[in-house]
DNA sequence: TCGACGAACTGAAGCGCTTCAGATAACCTC
DNA sequence: GAGGTTATCTGAAGCGCTTCAGTTCGTCGA
């Protein structure tokens, strides 16, 4: 009769205390509703039979919540994490949630941007929290037709979700217009992703004209703003196809080597930028007397380098913990307010300077 | 009659299309159990009504799976992915482990080591992964108590928990011992964390004698053995209470202030070994030439830095992967075996160099 | 024509828990 | 001592799904 070799239930417990299951669970639950005696009975009971609380999922099934918000990002983990960004912002957005209540979910995308459609659907949230995702994914349509509770951070758009991101137009218009007014004429742009399709190399009008990721399509739009008001015209730009330093050193070497080179390099982030300046430091390119780079985010490495970034700056924390404030709200049955869009700030060190006499 | 406000089950579904709900959970889980057109008719009623399909929360009751494992590490979010090793180790545990089925739960700890064991029990996953936590937090017990498999990655002990470590203690020999071979013998220790109880500063015996963390220990005691076998007493041990670099440059400082300054430093990680280059640029202390300095892990970061850091590297894909497999093994059924250990090697680089002659 | 067979579908028993509307009894209050 | 409270505890109805043992029925071989 002790060989069940099954794990301990409430049941099994209540029949063994010789109460009824109720009150077993109000022993875990509502301490209040019984004798703290009988509590005392029944937790002992539970440490002998090894019973070690009640089922999660069970209790998840019965309360209609899970205790968990799922991240969806755009790409594997490594990568994913390789970002400070990324973890600052889950970090805020983990402890601006009623942080005992909440665990993170964590579904990484794979190469084709987002996570599979079949993981969402079966993520087991109550919020879904979708990280700079390109706009039209698999992923983005099943988190659609869940119908949980959406919180989108910088992109896509989601009709019905709550959004926070950054003026990441502004900013960009602050970077370009910081280098126009230094005397910059001859520009560049280090783009990090512009499609979810692993294209690397230059880019073209063509995928200028429709970029997939909101993010990017906002900083590209405001430098430009900012160029074409200085009447400068087209500009050649490298899509790096991710954010890794590597990347941007690639991008940059293609970038320095056209003729004329640029003197003002405008980078989408500043992991980017600092592959740029090992790039420039590799062929003899004197930051920022000969080239300025401006970069974006300002994160831990912008002042990592040598020379130190120039770079716009966003408040990581803040955008983590507008998207855990939207994430309760939404859950406490509130519809989706407009999107909030936190206000970004041009930081001047030392990439960036005037433009060389030469020019 | 179309009013009605619940989100639609199995049950609306099998109303709706006229079948029993065993057939439209065939549907979705067993297509070749029922004909392919009247899977289409109730694919298409589910678009219709907007059921997303089976909830995961009841599937996993049913089916006793949840598809998730979690992770537990020491620290909250940003801190513990300000240590790459942790991005990159968990990406190649999730790309190992069944990678469709299987999303992570990240249950980040607080300060005071690890999640907290309320968060432990209410976890809804398949296997616990415990990475890198104390030897004895109330996390650890509630991991015990869940009497789910569990897998640990570098440490605690636990007894039926499968576990996959590195040589921590042969390669913090092999640190040692090569900065032996270059005539070193005043040394000096930087640790990141020795007890998980928030101190920081100069590490005596008492605390050295009990140490918290078993990585930590077998690091330091690694480094022991090699100056034991040399004849070489006690060595200053500074705990920095982190692994961040800005610790490790304040640690640095004070052991470079010590009299007389040691030629020889051993940080147990390469952050904090670059906060020490940092530190000694700052006193104007040459490094390899005044001082060497060895960190651990070879993260990214070693080669980012100058000089570069001679280090011992751990195969963190490994690592990760062998977690993987052993928790698809416990998963599977099967006994946990003996812990598996992972090599560790001495990368030569520019931050070590003989002893200075002075010595 | 008959029995066997396979394909297609169903009934019902769980999975382990929460919660709400009582039931019971002890305790007050006037 | 009647009526009203309060503190404890219970019964039973779900929560939404999976799955196994059938049941039905058309088909096929002999």
């Amino acid at each position: 009769m002790p060989e069940d070799r099954r794990r301990p239930t409430l049941d099994t417990l209540a029949a063994e205390v010789g109460v009824s299951r109720a009150t077993v669970s109000n022993a875990y639950n509502r301490p209040d509703q019984l004798s703290e005696q009988l509590r005392e009975r029944i937790l002992r009971a539970a440490e002998r039979l090894g019973y070690a609380g009640p089922d999660p999922v069970a209790r998840s099934l019965a309360t209609q919540r899970c205790g968990a918000v799922a991240v969806l990002t755009d790409t594997n983990l490594s990568t994913a994490f390789s970002d400070p960004a990324l973890s600052i912002t889950l970090d805020a957005l983990s402890s601006a949630m009623d942080s005992e209540d909440h665990a993170l979910l964590l579904l990484a995308g794979s190469a084709e941007g987002g996570p599979s459609p079949e993981r969402v659907r079966r993520a087991q949230a109550d919020v879904l929290v979708a990280y700079s995702l390109a706009d039209d994914t698999p992923a983005m349509r099943a988190v659609a037709a869940r119908g949980l509770p959406v919180v989108v951070i910088d992109s896509p758009m989601l009709a019905g979700a709550a959004m926070v991101g950054i003026d990441d137009r502004g900013g960009a218009n602050l970077a370009a217009q910081h280098l126009l007014d230094h005397g910059h004429r001859r520009f560049a742009i280090l783009a990090d992703e512009i499609q979810p399709d692993q294209y690397r190399g230059p880019a073209d009008a063509g995928r200028l004209a429709k970029i997939g990721y909101r993010v990017s399509a906002e900083r590209f739009h405001g430098y430009r703003s900012a160029l074409d008001a200085a009447g400068i015209g087209e500009v050649r730009t490298w899509e790096a196809g991710g954010i890794d330093a590597t990347l941007g050193a690639r991008g940059a070497r293609w970038l320095l080597d056209q003729d004329p080179p640029p003197t003002a390099l405008l980078c989408m982030t500043d992991h980017l930028a600092v592959g740029a300046a090992q790039a420039a430091a590799e062929l003899g390119i004197q930051v920022p007397e000969e080239l300025s780079i401006v970069g974006f985010d300002d994160s831990w490495l912008a002042t990592q380098v040598a020379p130190r970034l120039t770079t716009i700056r966003q408040d990581l924390a803040a955008k983590g913990r507008t998207a855990g404030e939207l994430a309760q709200r939404l859950l406490a049955g509130h519809q989706a307010g407009p999107p909030v869009q936190l206000p970004t700030e041009l930081i001047i060190r030392e990439s960036s300077g005037p433009a060389p006499h030469a020019q």
